[in-house]
DNA sequence: CTGGCTAAACTTTTT
DNA sequence: GTTTAGCCAG
């Protein structure tokens, strides 16, 4: 099914979900993908809600519902014994992976190269972009990382040590759950099996999965039989994760007979102005598949498409906006503000806090990327896992005396000594600096290697955890709060192992005291990225810093591809929109490093995406509140005047005559 | 070898 | 504003 945006995507398939348990489907035999845990959420809900009110039946549970890595790790789980893993494997989140990376490319040398190696998120992104795509390495480093291709047999090698190191280690990365999930289905057997375990497959979101993901489906389902999948070719924004619009395009063509297709066209969701914007901004796209979406919603309001002087008049203006609206009787979870980057919404973050008006951030997310967090997760997959070198690494060095060198030799000898931790760490003769810590550390870990006691262990473990904390962070306080978070999460799950896989598949939200607190506020607005907007509407959508350098980033221009992703990703922004659209272009804009000038304000243009021929289906607005600088080219007189600078330098020419003089 | 220091380089989007 | 490489005293 192609399927533009708010037409409905999301209502077919929890309906046709519905419709199947209806006539006598097993729900558990339906396999329903979707791009975000959220988004399983949303569904199973709703097919709960419809089972309940159509059906009568009460108790629906689609225990498969879910994203490809969730579903994956289950499945690897239960089959680890046929593929040769051992189940009691950990899962690195990025971070864990970029460290592993970190580590082999040390070992190699390669961090001290004279010409600088590319760093370690590079290296993984690369890496990752390898697996996910099935594309070769050269290939991939002349389209997309060209400053690194003079690397290509030193990263050739950096990944075999990472993948080796990987396996040694029981752990899998973000990647392996769906490269492991595909590899185990080349095996007919296990493919016929898991198949035939599922009746239904259905894929949300179809235009963002990779070749890897397609791979898995064309193998559970060869003949197509009982497949489904959703998307909107105009939506497609995760190419830098692999993903791939061919996939959609291509989706009829890979069975006999063909796919059947579904289009809709018909928008549900916006007013027909704001259609007729994202229609006109959509013009520019050269995609195949652009679509003219359509709605019966009439309105005389048109987008709006507001200037403002810099990021903190925006700041000032969208709060004031919000505040306006909600005395108009919207309530603040139907507004949402929309931006490219994360750290976009800083300013605005301030500005809402200062107005207490409560807010909920999605994406960006920064949790469990805490360091603190970070330490005590570690504990606890190293006491599950203690092959995981990089949760052991950072683990020893929380004492005080080991560092780097001492860590790395205490691993070798656990690893050398079969994985038998308590009796390497009992034994290990520490430095002085440590004697004092040792004892209480190594009857931590025994305690949590024993048995395990969830949640409840995780009390002495916070308790252990403390003084180090105190002695290793300036600002504790918060810190020791987000563990306390951590603990209150830590007992929403059945075990340890549920814990420490379903946290770094899906972490939590909220990061802040501030952002925890509003939660429990019955009302909140919504800031998003653009990316983890997708899929949500709201009543009004407003979008930030619609300039050029951030809608398209300054990042993502290298090549037109590029450039038409960032233009896909405007759309997904406006078409979240059900009555009210705002683009917002701030004049000045803070740069960090606008190429060689140094750092500080530059002056900015709004998108290429919004050329003069598109400004007649937005209403123009200019606002200003006189409290930062006037917004430029609203300056009184259009035509110059005077020339400054010629005065500035008419004043050197006089000095140098009197001086003569 | 650790841990504190400085200088320099980098800063998109996410399962 | 944050992370990383490199230096040096104890």
């Amino acid at each position: 099914m192609i399927a533009g945006a708010g037409s409905g995507k999301t209502k077919t398939l929890v309906n046709r979900v519905a419709h199947l348990v209806a006539n006598g489907a097993d729900p558990h035999k339906i396999l329903l993908l979707t791009f975000s845990r959220r988004a399983a959420k949303e569904m199973t809900s709703r097919v709960r809600r419809i089972a309940a009110s159509v059906l009568k039946q009460h108790k629906v549970h689609l225990p498969w519902a879910g994203t490809f890595h969730a579903i994956g790790v289950r499945l690897l789980k239960e089959y680890a014994h046929v593929i040769g893993l051992k189940p009691s494997f950990t899962i690195h989140d990025r971070a864990d992976s970029a460290d592993l990376m970190n580590l082999a490319r040390e070992e190699l040398g390669y961090s001290k190269r004279k010409r600088p190696f590319p760093q370690k998120d590079t290296c993984l992104a690369i890496y990752s972009l390898a697996v996910n795509s099935g594309e070769p390495l050269g290939m991939i480093l002349a389209t997309r990382f060209p400053w690194c291709a003079e690397w290509e047999g030193e990263l050739r090698t950096l990944f075999a040590a990472y993948v080796k190191a990987k396996k040694q280690q029981n752990v899998l990365d973000y990647d392996d759950l769906l490269l492991y999930w595909a590899a185990m289905l080349k095996d007919k057997n296990i493919a016929a099996e898991l198949g035939s375990r599922f009746d239904h497959i259905l894929v949300d979101e179809y235009q963002d999965t990779n070749r890897l993901q397609e791979q898995i489906l064309l193998r559970l389902k060869p003949d197509g039989r009982g497949l489904m999948v959703v998307g909107d070719d105009a939506q497609a924004i995760y190419s830098f994760r692999a993903a791939t619009v061919r996939n959609i395009l291509e989706f009829p063509d890979k069975f006999t007979p063909r796919a059947h297709i579904i289009k809709l066209e018909q928008n549900y969701r916006s007013t027909q102005p704001i259609l007729a914007a994202c229609n006109k901004v959509m013009e520019s796209s050269k995609s195949r598949y652009a679509k003219n979406l359509f709605s019966e919603r009439r309105s005389q309001q048109k987008p709006y498409l507001t200037t403002v002087a810099d990021e903190a008049a925006q700041a000032r203006y969208v709060a004031q906006q919000i505040l306006k609206t909600r005395e108009e009787g919207v309530p603040l979870k139907e507004q949402a503000v929309l931006v490219r980057a994360s750290h976009h919404s800083d300013r605005l973050e301030i500005e809402l806090a200062r107005h207490k008006i409560p807010y909920v951030k999605h994406g960006g997310l920064k949790f469990l990327e805490a360091a603190h967090v970070k330490d005590v997760v570690s504990v606890l997959r190293w006491c599950t896992n203690p092959g995981d070198r990089v949760a052991g690494f950072r683990v020893l060095q929380l004492l005080p005396g080991i560092g780097p060198s001492t860590a790395a030799k205490i691993l070798d000898q656990i690893a050398a000594d079969g994985g038998k931790v308590i009796r390497v760490l009992k034994r290990y003769a520490v430095p002085k600096a440590t004697a004092e810590d040792w004892p209480a550390f190594v009857s931590q870990i025994a305690s949590l290697r024993k048995a395990e006691n969830w949640p409840a262990e995780f009390e002495p473990l916070r308790t252990w955890y403390e003084p180090h904390l105190l002695r290793l962070y300036d600002d504790a306080e918060a810190r020791a709060a987000d563990i306390a978070q951590l603990q209150q999460i830590a007992g929403g799950y059945r075990s340890r192992e549920q814990f420490l896989t379903e946290l770094t598949l899906e972490p939590p939200e909220a990061t802040s005291a501030d952002a925890r607190a509003t939660q429990l506020d019955d009302d909140y607005t919504i800031l998003s990225t653009i990316h983890s907007a997708k899929g949500g509407e709201w009543k009004i959508v407003r979008v930030l810093n619609v300039t050029e350098g951030c809608i398209p980033s300054s990042k993502a221009t290298r090549t037109a591809d590029e450039i038409e992703e960032e233009l896909r990703l405007l759309h997904v922004a406006m078409t979240r929109s059900k009555d009210q659209l705002e683009l917002i272009v701030p004049q000045r804009l803070f740069m960090y490093q606008h190429n060689e000038q140094d750092s500080g304000y530059v002056n900015s243009t709004i998108s290429r995406f919004i050329p003069d021929l598109v400004h007649h289906t937005f209403q123009r607005k200019y606002w200003d509140d006189s409290r930062g600088q006037p917004p430029l080219g609203q300056t009184k007189w259009r035509s110059k005047r005077i020339d400054v600078a010629t005065i500035a330098e008419a004043m050197w020419c006089l000095k140098k005559r009197g001086e003569g003089q």
